[in-house]
DNA sequence: GAGTGGTCTAGACCACTAT
DNA sequence: TAGTGGTCTAGACCACTCT
């Protein structure tokens, strides 16, 4: 085990040890992690110490455990925008993705902020719509950190996938596992109206989201808007 | 112990067991419940069962364990419509209430459906400003189930507490322990112009409420409206 | 049948809170 | 000092999955 403060309980520094291995790629999402006997003949703790550190992942959401298969690196999560939306489903296609542009630049200064970017550091621009039905539902702008996400450039854009995050996992071994998303509402402006080919005024429901990688880097901020009277969230508060 | 299910592990059938006591009054919000070993000493369960089972009600936010103290039912949950609005907060005081109204009614079919009432069941309805810096930042209608609520009737409009949920607490013997928020985005109405004291036409957000008590039974039902402009929301995916 | 996680026991020792 | 919850051990047995 690494230099790990002795005053902490054996189960946490067993946690942070994993959490860190599957921060550095050692685990990925869908792997099987060694199993309670495993990691007990490699710490040299008891059971039940382990199962608490595992237990402990397992409430962050880091891993899931199966009966009689084994201990799993979490694939994904719940990441679509779409939840904060109700939209007349008569189809159950999943929402159809249509990229409009793609740019290497200079990041706004509060896009730099969120991704801690050094100055200089550059993003990968995206935009794209979202539609449902054929309708557009969302317009998106999205940045990336260049480093690490460098092969996006060199797909074609009709050849992006509908769901990004997957793709960043294949062609990027990019893992996003958490995300933070900022609601808030807006007037339309012309060119939203445009793209979302509203014709009134209408209030805007504008979803900023910073996704963050295993290692709880922040590698993508992007901003989504779409038609406010569309717009319902269900919230649990406890 | 109750009649309980022994295809079910022991760790569970005694975390139902204790929340149904604290369900049915037994323990209440703040109180101290008994001791691990007077739980061992009670059920004849071995130390580590005994503290799963209360593990499994500390995650679900029923119980606080405090070390060296004892374990206690919890007494809030931060249930603040607030949280989804940022207003210029210049001074630090808690938004105020002012109550318009309260009548004995008989339910709209959908308040009637989510409290779960019967035919001719009524419900005390009382409508209030929320104001913050003396400007009027929510109107809220709210709904009681007449039973078990009947003491606030006896008490004048003007001496109603800010926060309802610990007078519900106090006056009632009610504890309310988890909430579904339902957020949408209206267009503003006259009415809701007048009370709010809005000058143009501004959407607004639109808070439905259903609270439930620590027998999970619904019990207020509230619909709240505050400007969009003043909206902003936050929410972690993991 | 071998390997996995899930339940449960019986105990030791420690750290914190009260009085 | 007595009582509480927190950490940790060493083991037994069960239920599930795979082959």
């Amino acid at each position: 085990m690494k230099n790990r403060d002795s005053r902490l309980p054996l189960y946490q520094r067993l946690a942070d040890e994993i959490r860190d291995q599957i921060a550095s790629g050692k685990f990925k999402p869908g792997d099987r992690i060694p199993s309670e006997n495993e990691f007990i003949a490699q710490y040299g703790a008891a059971a039940g110490t382990v199962r608490q550190a595992l237990q402990e992942l397992v409430d962050e959401k880091i891993l899931e455990r199966v009966h009689g298969r084994g201990t799993f690196v979490k694939k994904a999560f719940d990441s679509t925008l779409f939840r904060f939306f109700r939209f007349n489903q008569n189809s159950n296609a999943p929402p159809e993705s249509r990229m409009l542009s793609r740019e290497l630049v200079t990041p706004a200064s509060y896009v730099q902020r969120q991704l801690k970017l050094n100055d200089g550091d550059k993003v990968i621009h995206l935009t794209r719509l979202r539609l449902i039905d054929g309708q557009p539902a969302l317009f998106e702008e999205i940045n990336l950190k260049h480093e690490g996400f460098e092969h996006l450039l060199d797909y074609e854009l009709s050849s992006f996938e509908d769901l990004l995050y997957p793709m960043y996992a294949e062609v990027c071994d990019q893992f996003i596992f958490r995300a933070e998303d900022t609601l808030c509402v807006e007037e339309s402006t012309p060119e939203i109206r445009r793209l979302l080919r509203i014709d009134e005024s209408l209030p805007i429901v504008v979803i900023e989201r910073l996704a963050f990688n295993f290692g709880n880097t922040p590698v993508e901020w992007r901003r989504s808007r779409g038609r406010a009277d569309y717009f319902k969230y269900r919230v649990d508060i406890r």
